[in-house]
Order: C-alpha cells, then structure tokens, then sequence
DNA sequence: CCTTGAACCTGCGGGC
DNA sequence: TGCCCGCAGGTTCAAG
C-alpha cells in the first residue's frame, strides 16, 4: 500500500483529527505485527494527549505528552481507520486507541508487514528503525550533489540504488519505476552510470512524489487515507502496471522484468 | 562493502 | 464452482 506519498496522505489526515486528542484507552488484539508490541505498550500510551503526527521515511510519529512518540508503520496492507466506540471490529483490526471525544482509532492490517513501537521523541533520529536512514527526498538533504555522489559508488541497478532507503527514503516499488520513466532512464542501468543525469534522476523523484501526494497517493487495490478516501494518482501512472499497454509517449510496448524480487515497469523505448 | 533472494503474512484474480 | 498459482505498495536478514 504505502511508499511516501501515502504515508504522507495518512499522516495529514491523521494530523488534522486527531490533534491535541487524548487517549482514553489502548486495546492490542494480539500480540505482535511484524514485531512485538513492545512492554506495557498500552499503559505508556494511557491518558496522553497527541500534540502532533509526522512523517519521518514512511513511518508515522505520534508525538505525546511526557516526551514519548508513538512510532507506526503501515508495512504493505496497514491502514488507520476512525469509527464510532459502538462500531463492530473487522477482521485484522490489530490496535484499537480510544480517543477522548468518544471515537475511536483503528488499526487494521492482513498481512501484518506493519509495526508499532514507542521511544523517546528526543531519542527517535538514534532509535534502531531510524539509524541506518538517508535523507528525506522532499528535503534540502537530499541535494544533486549528495545523490550524484551516492549513485557514483553503485554498481547494482538505478532503480534497486532508488528504493535503497540508504540512500534516500520513502520510494518504494511505483515511484521508482514511475521517476526512472520520468527521467527517461532504463532501470537495469548500473547506478554508477547514471551518476552523470542525478540532476535529471533528482528533479524526476521530487516531481512524481509531490505530484502523487497532491493527488492524495494511489490506490491499487485497498489504499484509503485515514478519512477513508481512495487517491488517484494511480489514473497518472505512465509505466507501473501496465505491462503490455502501448507507453503514452512512444506507443511501444510496456515491458515488464524483474528486479531484486519486484516487478519493475519501463519502456525500452523511451528509457535508455 | 555491495547485492540478491528468501522470509515474514493474507487476499485477490487468472487460468484450468 | 473450486483449486492452485502467482502476484501485491515493505523491510530485514542471511548468504554470495
């Protein structure tokens, strides 16, 4: 489901309703997601109030009174809901937060690639999630000069180097795919290679994610931003998922190969 | 170091 | 209709 933009999305949703909220109540209905819970994770979070929600890769921070943050992320089908206290839980329906004003928040994910986990809020930059971390793509960290350096020293393939979150966090298997179209680089080009066109290859990232996040993400099969809400930047996808289809640009064929596991979606074509 | 592949899970759609 | 297979937005760990 989640690569920055959708992150993001939820984030901004989340933000809005649920700030300056206080947590009555936490029910975990199992004991573990991708990792377990950790210790007392519901009496740390008891009786809190949110002061804020943000964004760091694609994890979401809650920031709590007392200097604690609660730290989710939304694996492959993970996905925050609102209901009424009175309402019957789904299937998947992971954490339950009760909310001061009567609702409540729901965490519902099937396959439970997602985590929970709580630290510090000074201590998060150093927390174990976070270390190994580059820069956030829509941030002055992520500059031509630092991306023309890091793809230089690379041998594997651009598109493998741009999901690396080493090397810059939050695109995932679409937006890399959908940026290398952009930049009109072939994605089994060695990354070493593509050092030359980092300018192309930075402008190509920032424009696609910013673009998606103004179209509220996509949704493939299950993505709703926590109001509920599909996006649609799926209907602007010029390569991913459509393989056989004629590339909007040249007609030709979109091809599909695979890389590190994961379908990747390019025109011969255009991407050289 | 760097890179790939498998593993973690459930659900869905296509082909037979 | 039903079953089996492959596939899916992420991350981590072992092994090459």
């Amino acid at each position: 489901m989640p690569e920055l933009p959708e992150v993001e999305t939820v984030r901004r949703g989340l933000e809005k309703a649920v700030h300056g909220e206080r947590i009555l109540n936490v029910t975990l209905r199992r004991e573990n997601l991708r990792i377990p819970f950790p210790e007392g994770f519901s009496e740390k979070l008891c009786g809190r109030k949110i002061q804020a929600v943000r964004r760091r890769a694609k994890y979401l921070l809650f920031d709590l009174e007392g200097g604690i943050s609660l730290i989710g992320h939304l694996g492959m089908s993970g996905n925050f809901r609102f209901c009424d206290a009175a309402a019957l839980l789904r299937p998947h329906d992971h954490v339950v937060f009760m909310l001061e004003r009567g609702n409540a928040l729901v965490f519902n994910d099937p396959r439970r690639f997602g985590l929970m986990d709580i630290a510090p809020t000074q201590e998060l930059e150093a927390h174990l999630l976070f270390a190994h971390l580059g820069p956030e793509p829509l941030s002055d960290d992520f500059s031509v000069a630092y991306l023309k350096k890091a793809l230089a020293r690379r041998s594997g393939p651009i598109k493998n180097a741009l999901m690396d979150a080493a090397l810059v966090v939050g695109v995932g298997n679409i937006y890399a795919c959908e940026a290398l179209f952009g930049a009109k680089i072939s994605p089994d080009r060695p990354a070493g290679s593509v050092s030359g066109k980092a300018e192309i290859v930075h402008e190509s990232i920032r424009k696609v994610l910013e673009e998606a996040i103004q179209s509220g993400g996509s949704s493939l099969r299950d993505f709703l931003s926590a109001e509920g809400k599909a996006g649609y930047f799926q209907h602007r996808f010029q390569v991913y998922g459509r393989e056989g289809k004629p590339c909007f640009h040249c007609a030709a064929p979109i091809q599909r190969i695979r890389q590190a596991g994961r379908s990747t979606f390019f025109c011969t074509a255009c991407q050289k």
